[in-house]
RNA sequence: GGGCAGGUGGCAGAGUGGUCAAUUGCACGACGCUGUAAACGUCGCGACCUUACGGUCUACGGGGGUUCGACUCCCUCCCUGCCCA
């Protein structure tokens, strides 16, 4: 059976670095599942790291404002893991974004249908509380099924009210891989330290990629406020720390979920050797 | 030294006699999320007790006063900002 490793984790653990590592020790290549480096560009501002002799597929393959999801996300790295296997390869998701992980290990069925965009416009006229009238209506127990933050949140209701309204589910695609999870972490502290010190060591760089601080990226907004000279470069720099802080927390909290993550703390000074070791035990049989 | 404006919870900033442990935003904490996921949403956020309903205490610069009752009114002191000297 074919074999999939996964990296993941909160941001500013260094996730690609390992991944990077892994593939030259296990002939491997890389698979991004990182909703925003998918963006041509803003490579600061999104943290990439690239190699020279290691290919990682799924960075740069949309232009900003272009849209993509989540399913877009799976059959794309599908492709890609499938490619990368037919030549004896071994493939390495790497990422942050849980739910693309999550949606690629374990198919979902409502996945495959798609936005109606017609649907979504007139919906979007609709109050919180209409679009919970009209979701019990058309289907009492999918509503009954959605828990309180969810009921109250348009977006999940506008896309319970697609799905609903769409009928048919088609069967998701199986993934037939082995899969090995490995999540990179660190205490709240050193987590901390080490986003303050990414985001200080491209503040410059990312200057440069923000033209009207619309770009969808944590931080753009900042910076951009900088440039207008609204707030010091200070300023900027705790904030944008702030963001990627409260972001990690948020992917911790996604990721906790997830019971089948072998973690390793980054602080430990012999993790690559630990996890070295722990994909070779798996890798080997 | 004189005049004016202010001092409210970690920060910003409402409140101007009772319905105020105090609107709101941020920060912070916890959580949810099966086609926007670095998005989107929910809950909590003085202390203590209670499974809960709820209760007790301490709080709106310090002190004093008026009042049945003060974050809100009066006096005084301290501090901050602006203006005049």
């Amino acid at each position: 059976m074919s074999k999939l490793l996964i990296i993941c984790g909160p941001t500013a653990t260094g996730k690609t670095a390992l991944a990077l590592h892994l593939a030259k020790q296990f002939n491997g290549e890389l698979v991004s599942a990182d909703s925003r480096q998918l963006y041509k560009g803003l490579d600061a501002l999104t943290g990439k790291e690239r190699s020279n002799d290691i290919p990682i597929w799924l960075y740069d393959i949309i232009e900003v404002g272009e849209p993509f999801s989540a399913h877009d996300f799976v059959s794309r790295a599908n492709d890609a893991i499938t490619n990368i296997e037919k030549r004896g390869k071994l493939p390495i998701a790497v990422g942050g974004t849980g739910f693309y992980l999550k949606a690629l290990t374990e198919p979902i069925a409502t996945l495959s249908i798609p936005p109606n965009a017609l649907l979504r416009k007139q919906l979007a006229h609709l109050s919180l509380h209409e679009l919970q009238v009209r979701l019990e209506h058309l289907d009492g127990s999918r509503w009954q099924r959605m828990n309180a933050s969810d009921r109250q949140n348009p977006r999940r209701l506008i896309r319970a009210i697609e799905v609903v309204t769409a009928g048919i589910t088609p069967k998701p695609r199986k993934l037939l891989c082995q899969t090995l999870w490995i999540g990179l972490t660190a205490s709240p502290r050193t987590l901390k330290e080490r986003i303050e010190q990414r985001v200080t060591a491209r503040f410059h760089q990312a200057i440069g990629e923000v033209k009207d601080g619309a770009e969808p990226v944590l931080g753009a907004q900042l910076i951009f406020s900088y440039k207008q000279g609204e707030i010091s470069k200070q300023e900027a720099l705790r904030m944008w720390t702030t963001r990627e802080y409260q972001y990690a927390k948020r992917q911790l909290t996604w990721f906790a979920k997830q019971k089948d993550i072998r973690w390793f703390d980054v602080q430990n000074t012999d993790y690559y050797n630990e996890v070295e070791a722990f994909v070779a035990a798996w890798y080997t049989t």
